[in-house]
DNA sequence: TGCTTCCCATAGTTTATCTATGTAAAGACC
DNA sequence: GGTCTTTACATAGATAAACTATGGGAAGCA
């Protein structure tokens, strides 16, 4: 296991955050940070070509904008093909956690 | 996400496999597909090379023998470092499960 | 002036998994 | 006797994801 994050998950969890509004990629990492409890702690290495991988595919846009501090920063939305995406990688997600739970739990297949 | 396996989870489920009875790698993917009701499906090109991995780290530790079919095949037991590790990687798990739930919820930090 | 926080970005490395392929033996079927 | 399926191990090469390390710059504060 990784340190800080489970490996196939940052592209979902990134959809999700810019579900609740459109961020820049600071604010994605702070607001995973926080909603997790400090469990999920998303470098910037990781980060930034995750945000340009997501863009390559469509899911989301992104523009220069201010923010309310007057800096300069990349803000990005999601798009219908996004939302679209982050439903299906939920579901696979959901099945794939369920799964191993049971193998970790022991039950009966 | 992948299509058969959460990546970084391989080797917990193997070693958790291993803790019912010392098992030959065709035996894992069997079980590890059957417990999951055909949800986690191992590639024999991801499974081997893990079995070797885990070896490498002492966590496992293997011998050939003959199988109930008279088949020869090489039995991985998990060792006292394994269970450790075991214990550990759960641990890691359920708590980014649980903060990834936390975020694909939208529930307060 | 210097420190901290905010904000973006890339190069290079490492690790994990997958695809494709090869070997081989047992058993069933024809 | 020949072929197919299942059981079983293994590796090479490709791909993808995430990490480490590093760079820049602007705002605000002491």
């Amino acid at each position: 296991m990784r340190d800080e994050l489970l490996p196939g998950t940052l592209d979902m969890l990134i959809l999700k955050a810019l579900t609740l509004a459109p961020m820049h990629g600071y604010a994605i990492a702070q607001h995973l940070q926080q909603v997790s409890k400090d469990v999920l702690r998303v470098e910037e290495g990781s980060l930034y070509p995750a945000l340009q991988r997501v863009q390559a595919k469509g899911w989301v846009k992104s523009e220069w904008r201010e923010t309310p501090n007057r800096r300069r920063a990349r803000y990005y939305t999601i798009t219908a093909a996004g939302r679209k995406r982050l439903g299906d990688e939920m579901q696979s997600y959901q099945r794939m956690a369920a799964a191993i739970q049971r193998v970790l739990l022991g039950q009966k297949g």
